[in-house]
DNA sequence: ATGGCTGCAGGATGCAGA
């Protein structure tokens, strides 16, 4: 099964190159982040031609998460426990049978959290630890689980091209990286990492300064897999074609293949 | 570079992104 995510920068301007990706790529499941829209303004009918099931947790303007899926839902959810006052749309999660059990799929955007002397960083430093808090009662239960999404950290020095430009930057601060790792350290597999280990792989380049054609990216967007999902990974790998294309998003898909 | 693009909402320009 071919499971991938994709920060979209909103679906209705990227909608001819999402179309064309899916027709191509042809994954099972597709997280999908910064969709941009509302539920009742996403564009179902060029995504159900395709085959594709949709759940949605859409917002205006801003964020919005969705899961679009060849396999049926037998549950989903958008909530992220831990805090009734957060209005924004940066989580979903959904459940399939699949023939080895249940799979269940989260679709992730992070908060960017800049400028880090802003309201925004103890926003992103809140939410991330409310998905470990997440994340460890997913483990505790021995699920299967892929956790696709933008997670808004570089981190390490080699997931940047030029890392001493980020040493401002929410993504890179200490505290951010330092979540990062309590995540992964409770027991997840990044799904890219486990297949490559070596630097210079990157899932953003910024639209201004030529970032693309100097290669100057940074590796934030990841699939995290719980063991019972790791022990099922056989490949991982970045798509780097779409930054190439007309009107593209600043993030390219990640595609893990998993045998379940 | 002093954020140098881009999408969105709304109907000009500000917010958000990373």
């Amino acid at each position: 099964m071919k499971i991938a995510t994709w920060n979209i920068n909103g679906v209705r301007a990227r909608l001819e190159g999402a179309v064309q990706w899916l027709r191509d790529a042809a994954p099972d499941i597709l997280c999908f982040q910064e969709i941009k829209s509302e539920d009742t303004n996403f564009p179902r009918e060029a995504f159900g031609d395709l085959g594709y099931n949709i759940a949605l947790n859409g917002q205006k303007g801003f964020n919005g998460v969705a899961i679009l899926s060849k396999v049926p839902f037998d549950e989903v959810s958008r909530t992220l426990p831990g805090d009734d006052s957060d209005s924004h749309a940066r989580f979903i999660e959904a459940v399939f049978s699949v023939r080895s059990g249940a799979l269940r799929v989260a679709s992730l955007y992070f908060p960017n959290g800049n400028p880090p002397n802003s309201d925004k960083f103890p926003y992103k430093l809140a939410w991330m630890e409310r998905f470990a808090a997440y994340a460890k009662a997913r483990l505790a239960a021995e699920e299967m689980v892929v956790m696709g999404g933008d997670y808004n950290v570089i981190a390490e020095p080699e997931d940047a091209r030029n890392p001493a430009a980020w040493v401002s930057d929410a993504l890179f601060q200490p505290e951010t990286r330092a979540a990062y790792r309590r995540l992964l350290n409770l027991g997840l597999t990044d799904a890219f990492r486990a297949c490559h280990g070596e630097p210079g792989h990157y899932t953003f380049w910024d639209y201004q300064a030529g970032a693309w054609q100097k290669n100057n990216g940074i590796l934030i967007d990841h699939i995290l897999l719980t063991p019972l999902a790791a022990d099922r990974l056989q490949t991982a790998s970045i798509d780097k074609r779409t930054r190439g294309w007309d009107k593209p998003s600043d993030h390219v898909p990640v595609v893990i293949e998993l045998d379940v």
